[in-house]
DNA sequence: CGGTATCCGAACGGATACTG
DNA sequence: CAGTATCCGTTCGGATACCG
């Protein structure tokens, strides 16, 4: 079971509950970002791989397809030379991008109490 | 950069949002997972495992350790023999499972567009 | 500008064997 | 029961080169 980029598929077993199904699509590491960097409009592709530091070309190529595929998002080309492509959230992923939202403001409040926490586990297993 | 269980964590950059970081915690395929098999109470060890289904006992150990580590669970050890270990969430835990609940309901609600959308797309590259 | 194709090392992650 | 240790194939993902 492989997709046209070219990986393959984890196995949907029946038992998997739903939760598994949105995990597969932004439990891995750029394409809740890509996500987010739409979330307030429409980017061209330079864009946002300015805005995602650190992205390569090829992954967030690889992630827009991805996304588009799966129908959050929407890739509309104006055939001009050079061309411009923008990409945007469908209502689709503008819904799911509002459930991530508070995952954000999370992180401000509580990352130091994760931080704290680790320094404290390494220190314990250090010994 | 290195931590206790072996692998390197990512470099986060200065002008990485707070956003990366959460995600860095749970954009993986099975943190997510764990917390919420144990969103409704502790569960031993075997417990955990057998609620999620396909995962070995080399990620779910690293997936525990890493979630101790972040301060998101507890590990209780009762030094019996055989030994009891229960893991729970921490308050710390909780909090995070809260905003990751509504991920469930959206792919109850949406998962079918989905899919749908996948199939036009796979039939459109086709051709 | 917005890609595709290929190479290749690094990391992930399952299977197996062993342990207190 | 709840792990640890090791082996080893698979996948991820960056770097580079090239294209319409």
């Amino acid at each position: 079971m492989t997709n046209l980029i070219g990986f393959k598929q984890p196995d949907i077993s029946i038992s998997a509950c739903s939760y598994r199904r949105v995990l597969e699509i932004i439990s891995n590491k750029w394409t809740a970002l890509v996500i987010y960097a739409l979330d307030e409009g429409s980017l061209r592709y330079g864009e946002v791989r300015r805005r995602i530091e650190g992205i390569s070309q090829k992954m967030l190529t690889q992630t827009l397809r991805q996304l588009e595929r799966d129908g959050l998002i929407r890739r509309d080309i104006t055939p001009s030379v050079p061309p411009m492509v923008e990409y945007s959230l469908t209502p689709l992923g503008e819904s799911l991008s509002q459930l991530m939202r508070p995952l954000k403001q999370w992180t401000n409040e509580n990352y130091p109490l994760v931080e704290k926490a680790r320094e404290e586990y390494d220190q314990r297993e250090e010994e």
